[in-house]
DNA sequence: CGCATATTCAACCATTTGGTTGACGATCAT
DNA sequence: ATGATCGTCAACCAAATGGTTGAATATGCG
């Protein structure tokens, strides 16, 4: 089960992972960083990272005792490409996404605008 | 779990599940005849069926003692969106699009062209 | 060197997932 | 009514998932 298209997908399934690709988004960031507005443990990010890792959705490169993680959109593109031969190219839909994303960026409390 | 874009992409993170929106692309099909291109039993047919109509990928209505399964985008249209914040619009490269699908068209047994 | 920081590893645990089988309820045809 | 077909349900199973903790491994700092 290494179709990087099930990789791919997993690995967006869960919002934990999601929530990651979007700090990723606004910079590069160390582990430690990224770990910083959850609750859980830094191991359990560190396994979320190297799921998005294998999944081709980040690559973390490490300098120094720092290991960085960078959102990595090829594999995303991809899944995209994937989908859009259901959504009818119609899916692309602007308006729509600056809407979505707004409900979907607000409710986090990432909000240090 | 319930946030709408977990249910879609852990839906489509199996490769049978994506198959069988592949089938339903052509046309709308019985949960039977969903089923007969697997090896696995019509019951494991029927739970990935319901695993995909509570991500509304599918929609499944019962006429008479047929159950029909209809390809239902908006969820996936829902899914392509959030993904577009990523892949930063360039992600629609329809000429890799046609290149891709042919690709992960053409290898499957469904073939009676 | 000796200590703090950054990250992973290993073992463990509870829950979910993807599959099986066999029994069951509906529906259609004879 | 009998029987075949369509589909789901329930119980079960193995494996994967998402989390924990504590120890281990680098690396940088003074």
């Amino acid at each position: 089960m290494d179709d990087p298209l099930d990789l791919a997908f997993a690995a967006l399934a869960d919002p934990t992972r999601r929530q990651i690709l979007m700090l990723l988004l606004e910079d590069d960031m160390a582990v430690t960083d990224v770990a910083e507005p959850f609750e859980m443990s830094l191991a359990a990010i560190s396994k979320h990272l190297g799921i998005l890792t294998r999944a081709s959705l980040i690559s973390q490169e490490k300098r120094g005792r720092v290991k960085w993680c960078k959102l990595e959109p090829e594999a995303l593109r991809d899944a995209s490409i994937w989908m859009q031969s259901f959504g009818q190219f119609e899916a692309v839909n602007l308006d729509a996404l600056e809407r979505f994303l707004e409900h979907e960026l607000e409710p986090e409390d990432r909000s240090k605008t």
